[in-house]
RNA sequence: GGCCCAGUAGCUCAGUUGGUUAGAGCGCCGGCCUGUCACGCCGGAGGUCGAGGGUUCGAGUCCCUUCUGGGUCGCCA
């Protein structure tokens, strides 16, 4: 039987009654946590957002009808109780609760809502995924998802306050928008008025904030809500979270410099963390040849060391086929990671493979002054010192190397030095270490479409020593254009765009587009450009991966209230879902092809 | 679309080489208990071993197909 709080006010948060409330009269509101029963005697412990409270009772002084009412209720029921904060005694003292110093003496009690019982516990430890979001209600319940959104607040607050503080203004920007089939699939949404016609939710509202800068609004920000209908990772979701910043009258410095500031107060105010800054930077080069990576982590060494000249007189087919072919032959070195098992080293193997690369040559340096290594017969003592040597390796050490074409080796050594970290746990979550790449390639040719994608997006600008490189040689032409990475993460990425209007029409060329198509996709955008463009540049934070890594939890979906499952769907409202032949017809919409969820999932 | 991992009680898991009636902890139900806070004690209920097919005298265990979830490659201007 439930009943109503008619006529009982809460006065405190379950956390806030600690013994200054001594001997005051207090009411809480909240979800039965655990019920101890000794008989006579009964424990509540109370549970809201702020944390745990614990009530008593105690048959013998309390009204038969309160007493009966608590020695009922279950986890998860939704109560009331008032009473009289008392210390407890020394040896009751609960040292691991905020308010165990005191408890609640109940002589009111009401259950307000009863509960089934759930079909998990809110204190229980790794419960599935797909049950946890059938179920997303109670699993926020859970103290760590409690403070992962408390967290969350707290970034976006520390951010608005900061933006603000700086002469940023927040200004909202359409949901409803147009298709750019540039980049990432869109999601669409069917016309009503126009059967037949789309809008297109927004990927981001880059084309939005850059009109804001030439309508005058100088500085905006806003924190929004892109979509993308790509396939998801543990870091992304179909529908995430933005900080969207555009400035006008910088250059790249002022806005590194701004970007610097923002990080740096919003670690300081969320995680108290003290940043270093300025930041390191590296260039987009650098970057890859040092950790075969645009989004280095620099929490551990490990760094790619090139060693095709090195090897390039070497009688060992694996390297002089890729060395005549033009590729490249790199390794790092695992330190302290020469104890690993033959099985230890064809999982890393495997590990690459997946990755493209066809395998590893590896040296392992026993503690004893060993050396095995997986091509020992084509190593001549001297080249194998020679090697060991460039690796600055020592006895424990393993040197892992791979050969291929560029692109290949960059990206397995890249991911192989980050899983061997992961597997040796060298880097720390709570352990911040960011920094810029900047200098990237404005463009990027794709060998599937034969021509050239923006690498970025087409309406970033190129660096101006590069100009001269525009028609002889594009894939040269680096891009002001800069990721702020984390920990391995892309926190941010963004650029100075383009501001006039002949550079846009070149950058439209160059992509492929005639005159026309390009009028036809982005006609509004090169209008508005015509009537007063201030030089402007911005940047984007994934909001939902900076709350993540300061959450130190490993996948956005913990920092998403009702986050997507792996293909998009959402298990606690069974979206997406079928419509009425009404809605359809009203759209003007017919289905070819209809692939049903609820039913296969049911047959389970 | 590819690859890898997982699926056994409401939850988390164990289950040997294929062999008797599939177990544990938590939760749930009933009883006892006045200082618990992972309360304790006694008793109980609860299983299509994700689903389908196959091999076998015999399958939770082996094989095939499939579903669900996770990770990842492709993809993500």
């Amino acid at each position: 039987m439930s009943e109503s709080m008619e006529g009982m006010k809460r006065t405190h948060m379950c956390a806030e009654v600690t013994e200054k409330f001594a001997s005051q009269r207090v009411t809480v509101m909240g979800w039965v946590n655990k019920r101890r029963d000794l008989g006579q005697l009964i424990f509540i412990s109370l549970r809201d957002r702020s944390g745990l409270v614990q009530g008593v009772i105690d048959e013998n002084s309390a009204k038969p009808e309160v007493f009966s009412k608590v020695s009922n209720v279950r986890g998860e029921f939704v109560v009331a109780f008032s009473g009289e904060v008392i210390l407890r005694t020394p040896g009751n003292i609960n040292e691991d609760m905020e308010t165990g110093k005191i408890e609640i003496a109940i002589d009111e009690f009401r259950v307000l809502s009863e509960a089934d019982v759930p079909p998990f516990q809110v204190a229980d430890k790794g419960v599935k995924e797909d049950l946890r979001l059938k179920y997303r209600y109670i699993d926020l319940r859970r103290p760590e998802m409690q403070k992962n959104f408390i967290l969350r607040h707290n970034v976006c607050k520390s951010v608005r306050d900061y933006l603000s503080n700086n002469g940023f203004l927040e200004v909202e920007t359409p949901i409803l928008t147009k298709s750019t089939p540039e980049g990432a699939r869109d999601y669409l949404v069917p016309s009503r008025v126009y059967p037949g016609n789309f809008y297109a939710l927004p990927q981001s509202p880059q084309q939005f904030k850059q009109m804001l800068m030439i309508s005058g609004f100088d500085k905006y920000f806003q924190i929004v809500k892109c979509f993308r209908d790509e396939d998801l990772r543990a870091d992304r979701q179909p529908e995430f979270t933005q900080i969207d910043i555009e400035m006008s009258f910088v250059n790249e410095e002022d806005v590194i410099e701004m970007n610097e500031g923002l990080v740096k107060t919003v670690l300081k105010d969320v995680a108290g963390v003290e940043l270093a800054t300025p930041l390191p930077r590296i260039t987009f080069k650098e970057a890859m040849e040092r950790y075969g990576s645009d989004k280095p982590d620099i929490r551990f060494g490990m760094e790619l060391n090139n060693i095709t000249d090195m090897v390039s007189d070497m009688d060992f087919p694996v390297f002089k086929e890729v060395v005549g072919l033009g590729g490249s032959v790199r390794g790092i070195n695992a330190i302290g990671c020469a104890k690993y098992s033959r099985k230890q080293i064809d999982s890393l193997v495997e590990f690459v493979k997946t990755y493209g690369a066809k395998g590893l040559v590896w040296i392992s340096l026993a503690e004893n002054g060993e050396i095995k290594s997986s091509a020992t017969k084509f190593f001549t003592d001297e080249k194998m010192s020679e090697i060991i040597a460039a690796f600055d390796a020592n006895p424990g050490d393993l040197i892992l190397i791979c050969a291929g074409v560029n692109d290949i080796v960059f990206d397995s050594l890249g991911a192989l030095r980050c899983e061997i970290a992961k597997r040796e746990e060298i880097a720390k979550d709570d352990d911040y270490k960011l920094l810029w790449v900047t200098d990237f390639p404005l463009l990027e040719w794709s060998e599937e479409d034969d021509r050239f994608y923006a690498r970025h997006h087409p309406f970033t600008s190129p660096k101006e020593e590069d100009m001269d490189k525009l028609d002889k040689a594009p894939e040269a032409v680096r891009a002001k254009a800069y990721d702020l990475v984390a920990n391995g993460y892309e926190l941010a990425g963004g650029s100075l765009r383009i501001y006039q209007n002949e550079m846009q029409q070149k950058m439209f060329e160059m992509l492929g587009f005639t005159k026309e198509s390009a009028q036809e996709r982005f006609g509004y955008f090169l209008e508005a450009f015509k009537y007063g463009t201030p030089p402007h540049g911005g940047i984007a934070y994934g909001l939902d991966r900076l709350v993540m890594l300061l959450a130190g939890v490993n996948a956005i979906r913990d920092v998403i209230a009702f986050p997507k499952v792996k293909d998009a769907s959402c298990p606690l409202t069974d979206s997406p879902g079928e419509v009425d032949q009404m809605q359809l017809d009203e759209l003007g919409l017919r289905v070819e092809k209809m692939v049903g969820r609820s039913e296969s999932a049911d047959e389970n």
